[in-house]
DNA sequence: CGGACAAGCTGA
DNA sequence: CAGCTTGTCCGG
């Protein structure tokens, strides 16, 4: 007799479910999620229950089954599984296992906590989120220096809210305030058993998309256009086109929040309320002052990075100045002194820099020479471009007082000073200062990715949410992301995106992936004509499709060789 | 995934 | 033909 449990065990490269009898002791404690240990080929392994079958519905009757060893414990709600069904065709992840281990807690949870709801009610503090709900849902763009806690505050009037945010920081001092406030709150990933007990708040980083949250009333996605919310490693998901999803099927709104929503939020939004922002005046005084260098206005051969505006504010003694550069300590660019020419790479033509030992070393190819000029034959060379060290130097000297290097390895906090110098990591290692300078912002805003333009300016965001004046160093003053942080309007931006992104068929008017490793010929040469391919087996395959569904499906359904790497990455998260 | 078992290769 | 490697199949 008894009822049968269909069982997806939580195995790598095992993508079938089981069918096993529930013993009559453990009927009450087995349910669609439960965690369940089963025995299969002779081993222990840990599953998901993801069916209750009746015996009458069953293939086989429950009495030639294995019995379920062991409940473990709660797992994910069932409208969790066909989210993480959904997500393995839209990231192409083929396996649902990586969003429900995802979607389940760390350690087993045997039993749930009373549920924390608090009777008190918050008052709503952001009227315009409170409309948006009403509305069903959609991006409120804040300036950068503004405090979501009114918006989350206000979602949660409403009932039980979801709030996802980009670093795990951020949900925790977001989770300190509200409790103060006396909301019941469930930090994720560590209070996953409070959370599906049932809280006002269930509040976490990219993962918590995926937490339990009953009786969902509308969720929450603050900085929208961080790239933390996507998943660098296969599958590349993306916490925000989750939680609409979520809220889709659930019926219930979501508010995407961000001083500079991304295109695919501004048209995702467009299907509900659309974009809700403050009057342009008060949008404009909470964006940071940006002093624009023109490196146009410079003589010719003086294309310094330490410009004359530059030198102001790092030599004045009451200014704690941050200078962000790109450039690594090894990519460089020298040129002969005796014949100016660029020194290039004799095998492949690319743009070299010399080793410590002297040598000539490329980069791309890794071809090896002398530390020779190939067209005059001099050995004397001009450093166009210098790694961090030697710009602390140069940074150093015309400051007058001591500059920091901060690399993104050191476990270290910097040492104080007045002024500090790194690639963008700096941004996150430094806490306040008064003046955050891009010295070459252009390799940001022109860099070779079709996403630049949005990540150059949440670039602008985060440095002013760090001081009140942001110093760009450029070569194209008119550029559509200067335009934007300088009024304070986003959505130049968003417009000169939009055109471009659809005339071009990029996302979100087109689906993109790339399939890079070995064997990715074969999969690629399995996908039928709606799917377009570029590109070759040694740079990666890129494929564009109408639409995620229909990319996912076929990308899922190929067949990979025996032995084949293939990484599949859908919507690059760089490219 | 990891065990079972079959087919292929080697050496005396 | 034992002894070992490599590959394919399958699990409730």
């Amino acid at each position: 007799m008894g009822t049968i449990a269909r069982v997806l065990p939580n195995v790598t490269g095992l993508d079938k479910s089981f069918d096993y009898a529930i013993p009559d002791g453990l009927a009450d404690a087995v349910r669609v999620g439960t965690v369940v240990r089963v025995e299969l080929h002779g081993r222990r392994i840990g599953g998901w229950v993801t069916e209750i079958l009746d015996v009458a519905n069953a293939a086989v009757d429950a009495e030639s089954l294995k019995p379920i060893a062991k409940v473990t414990g709660w797992g994910p709600s069932a409208e969790l599984f066909e989210l993480a069904e959904w997500a393995s065709v839209r990231w192409a992840a083929r396996r649902s296992r990586p969003f429900l281990v995802a979607a389940s807690p760390l350690r087993a949870v045997p039993a749930l906590p009373p549920q924390r709801r608090s009777a008190l009610a918050l008052a709503p503090a952001s009227p315009a989120t409170t409309d948006l709900l009403e509305a069903g849902g959609g991006v409120l763009r804040l300036p950068p220096r503004s405090d979501v806690l009114p918006a989350v505050r206000s979602a949660l009037a409403v009932g039980p809210t979801l709030v996802v945010t980009p670093t795990v920081a951020n949900a925790r001092s977001l989770a300190t305030r509200l409790r103060r406030d006396g909301a019941s709150v469930a930090l994720m990933p560590d209070d996953w058993a409070a959370a599906m007990g049932g809280v006002d708040v269930v509040i976490g980083p990219r993962s918590a998309a995926w937490a339990p949250c009953p009786g969902l009333s509308s969720a929450l996605v603050i900085d929208e256009h961080d790239e933390a919310l996507q998943e660098e490693r296969a599958p590349t998901w993306h916490a925000r086109d989750v939680v609409v999803e979520r809220c889709r099927r659930a019926g219930v709104p979501y508010v995407l929040l961000s001083p500079t929503p991304t295109l695919t939020a501004v048209e995702t939004a467009a299907g509900e309320a659309g974009v809700v922002h403050p009057p342009f005046t008060r949008e404009r005084a909470g964006w940071p002052k940006l002093t624009v260098v023109d490196r146009t206005d410079d003589e010719p051969w003086k294309k310094s990075l330490v410009t004359s505006a530059l030198i102001d504010r790092i030599r004045n003694p009451d200014l704690t100045v941050v200078c962000v550069s790109n450039i690594t300590g090894r990519a460089r660019l020298m040129a002969c002194r005796a014949c100016q020419s660029l020194i290039r790479c004799e095998h492949c033509d690319a743009a070299v820099g010399m080793s410590s030992d002297e040598r000539l070393v490329c980069a791309r190819c890794a071809t090896e020479r002398p530390g020779v000029c190939q067209a005059c034959g001099a050995s004397s060379f001009a450093n166009l471009r210098p790694g961090i060290t030697r710009l602390r130097e140069e940074l150093e000297g015309a400051a007058g007082r001591s500059v920091v290097e901060v690399s993104a390895a050191d476990d270290e906090p910097p040492a104080a000073a007045g002024v500090y110098v790194g690639t963008e990591a700096v941004l996150y290692r430094v806490g306040r200062s008064d003046v955050v300078a891009f010295l070459e912002f252009d390799s940001e805003m022109l860099a070779p990715r079709f996403r630049a333009s949005e990540q150059a300016l949440s670039l602008i965001v985060r440095a002013g949410r760090m001081a009140p004046e942001v110093l760009v160093q450029t070569f194209s003053p008119d550029h559509d992301v200067l335009q934007a942080a300088k009024s304070g309007n986003p959505n130049i931006v968003v417009e000169s995106e939009r055109a471009r992104r659809s005339m071009l068929g990029l996302p979100p008017f087109g689906a993109l992936a790339r399939v890079s490793g070995s064997g990715s010929a074969e999969l690629v040469a399995q996908l039928g004509p709606e799917i377009q391919v570029g590109g070759d087996e040694s740079t990666g395959y890129l494929l564009r499709a109408q639409d995620w569904t229909a990319l996912g499906v076929q990308l899922n359904a190929a067949e990979r060789p025996k032995g084949s790497r293939v990484r599949v990455e859908v919507d690059p998260p760089r490219l």
